[in-house]
DNA sequence: TTTGTTTGAGTGTTGTTACATTTAATGTCA
DNA sequence: TGACATTAAATGTAACAACACTCAAACAAA
């Protein structure tokens, strides 16, 4: 699935019209994130990270050496929040982070990426930029472009 | 949370800068396409329904009164494949589908949409389109342009 | 201090998704 | 025909997400 015909939306998901260009992006966007989705997980998954699991750990690593609190995590995740403590789970149950009290808060838990993390973190970024490349099929200007576009699709709050 | 400061996306998730602008369209991408999820379900949940039980419904609208089975679903969802059926079956136990078994093929079945499942799509189109409006803030133009760049972006098949 | 409110993190529950597997019907072709 | 592959749909399962709720710590203020 998801094998796109390269002739655009339509052809895609075989829908003959769309009633203007506002509904087609909507439906536009929500295919092309599940495509983008799809091909992500493919690159994670072979480390055992989910992509949820894997922004997280940037979040840390951008930070390291110094802890990360799980509201600051929430705050800088780009998907729902709620489960971050779980996915910070998950993490220190794999060894990926280390989890202790703060000390000047003490409801607030510092969260830091460990060594093994770092690791794999390391090994990982090879494999995501050569993805990034093999899947970029826009110019740097189209994707200035996209960007604006996205920045202001989003600008009704 | 996705309170869009208006700003863009560095703003949004406090991400200082981004390696380059593909590095950040994808990310831009997933983050618009949060946004814009968690605006939908908020329209389709007072209707009890969820973004992928209405797609199905919509789908199913579009060929009223022929039957669709559920491979033809599958190929015309936006997301994930795999959990047709079980959609099938939630509007099924809600009375919006009607599902038998195809005459000509009898491994597959064929489902169409209620006339309460019509008319439940006609009580929500209101509220759609209200919606879209309310959200739309690109003009057809950029709209236009959105969805060019949304189709070459997933070129790389 | 005590009382009430807010905040940070974690938990319980329910529904959903991803992925693999199953089962029956169909197709194929020697 | 009979053996084998393929297809359509359904199902089992484990992980994950959404959302409401709990609980302790911190803050505020009378």
């Amino acid at each position: 699935m998801y094998l796109s015909t390269g002739m655009g939306l339509e052809q895609d998901i075989k829908q003959k019209k769309f009633k203007d260009e506002h509904s087609k992006a909507i439906v536009n966007l929500i295919f092309t994130n599940n495509w983008l989705n799809e091909k992500q997980n493919k690159v994670f998954k072979p480390f055992g990270l989910t992509v949820a699991q894997f922004n997280v750990l940037r979040i840390l690593r951008g930070q390291h050496p110094k802890p990360v609190t799980v509201n600051l995590i929430i705050e800088r995740m780009l998907d729902r929040m709620s489960n971050a403590s779980r996915i910070v789970d998950k993490l220190e149950k794999k060894g990926l982070v280390i989890r202790k009290q703060c000390a000047s808060d003490r409801r607030a838990v510092d969260v830091i990426i460990s060594d093994e993390g770092l690791n794999l973190l390391t090994q990982l970024d090879q494999d995501l930029y050569s993805w990034q490349e093999s899947v970029k099929s826009l110019t740097d200007e189209e994707c200035e472009q996209l960007n604006f576009l996205l920045d202001r699709f989003r600008q009704s709050d």
